[in-house]
DNA sequence: AGTTTTATTTTCGTTTATGTTCGTTTTACC
DNA sequence: GGTAAAACGAACATAAACGAAAATAAAACT
């Protein structure tokens, strides 16, 4: 009589390890995860990561895929994933700096754009902050970090970057005063202007920098040789500067004399 | 004097008061924690810190795994994960059936709750739609729909279910005119009440009914057992609501009466 | 003092996670 | 379309981790 061990009919007694937080951000970082990356990463048999995705997979967390697990489907993964790939080492690097100079509980602002997206990512283990953002992909990544109020603008969801525009985004920031704006752009020239494309980005940014006791830049090398039609801001207005490479010649004086601090993200 | 009680070398025999908030700090430091370490750190017994951490993961600070614990990382979600699942089928019943009655090419309002998000599910081949939400989860539903415009409100992201919730909302939500509110309920009672457990929301449910030519109720049959403290408005507002089993009697009765057609999804 | 309460250790049977092996399924390549 | 390699899941063995309860130690209280 003793043999028929009774389980809980409805229990869900999901096994529990030190890997799956783990797991779970490596692939929101990466994207994706692999059996063989994963084993490797934790030094233990492919069968046992196996159980691991598999049992992420059954609460949902994951979604498999053969070889390896992806992120659950729906969420931030459009065709932008290609751009976001652009660079993505880099973006990592110059947003870990980044996020090093944000201190727990103070109150940031996130824009639209890859960089900043990455600075969500390295913003994961931060403690007692408040992100106001206007990009949807920002409030996704942020989500799983508890200790992280997040605060969405209101505005029309552009598919294209996640972003999200229209007057009520003004609207709102202007109800806030941050700590800390965290900035991107999609051009920077010698003069030390940033530049964007969309005209109506620009007025976001400004806005956003108005409102803000302190701007951090985050822009990688690859936007120096480019230009774009609409101003958003000096360089001057910048409180620091976080970026992959030296900054073309005569810029680096320039951000020295205006007291804007260049951080250099290490190579690694 | 005496104090120098020999214990372990190199331990530092603290109570066991003092031990939790020193765990706690560990682990949101490291992100995890483990029964050896935490063991020969305090100069304990593994059974002693089995405890401790059984007691925080009790008092829910922490989340045991096997060989020790870590932080809590996806709390919120759990219960409306299984929320969601909770009448899933009925749900999507109607879901389905209401998004037969929202036409190609018109305005919406999809507001917070399990039921409106089914709704969003259903709408992922509707056409040419502009569709206003509070909710990040319909967001993410609806943007593999390319044929729909999606707004957002503004305000803060409260993770238990995806709400963007504050007085940005109703802001937002007072710049638009919607063919047609789609709103879910907690509860309904036996006068045709449409109730709420939380008041913000009423306010917010309120002011959508205001803006739009046509009101969608969705709601599954387990409202009518329910009762919440909050009142948001009374079905005789309501031009349509979808459900999955017959009124409770006297009800039917009287949105005939006030000319609110009721639609049962079809059991197949 | 002595007694009660609380905290910790010890012991032991049970549970769980992991590695190994093997047959099956999926993928990729020709 | 067929074949080889990779990935998969099931089953089993084992060692570590676990929880319950009794034994011991340390405080706390009268």
């Amino acid at each position: 009589m003793e043999i028929m061990r009774q389980q809980q009919a409805g229990a869900t007694p999901i096994s529990q390890t030190f890997r799956h937080p783990d797991i779970l951000e490596i692939a929101r970082r990466e994207g994706k995860v692999t059996v063989d990356g994963l084993a490797e990463h934790f030094g233990v048999t492919h069968q046992t990561i196996r159980r691991d995705l598999t049992e992420l997979a059954d609460s949902g967390k994951l979604e498999r895929v053969h070889g390896g697990a992806v992120l659950p489907s729906g969420a931030s993964n459009i065709g932008y994933a290609e751009r976001r790939n652009l660079h993505e080492e880099a973006k990592t690097r110059i947003a870990r700096a980044c996020a090093e100079h944000i201190p727990d509980g103070c109150s940031v602002f996130l824009n639209i754009g890859t960089s900043t997206e990455a600075v969500a990512r390295a913003l994961l283990h931060h403690r007692d902050l408040m992100v106001v953002t206007n990009n949807m992909n920002v409030a996704n990544i942020l989500v799983v970090n508890p200790e992280c109020r997040i605060v969405l603008t209101g505005g029309a969801l552009r598919r294209m970057d996640g972003g999200l525009v229209g007057n009520l985004t003004i609207e709102t920031i202007r109800q806030f005063k941050f700590d800390i704006a965290v900035i991107g752009c999609s051009a920077m020239d010698a003069d030390g202007d940033l530049l964007d494309f969309d005209i109506e980005e620009v007025g976001v940014s400004q806005c956003i920098i108005a409102q803000s006791r302190k701007t951090f830049l985050v822009t990688d090398h690859s936007k120096f040789k480019r230009s774009a039609p609409a101003r958003i801001a000096s360089a001057r207005e910048v409180d620091m500067f976080f970026t992959d490479l030296p900054l073309p010649a005569g810029l680096a004086e320039k951000c020295d004399g205006w007291g804007t601090e260049v951080h250099f993200a290490p190579e690694e």
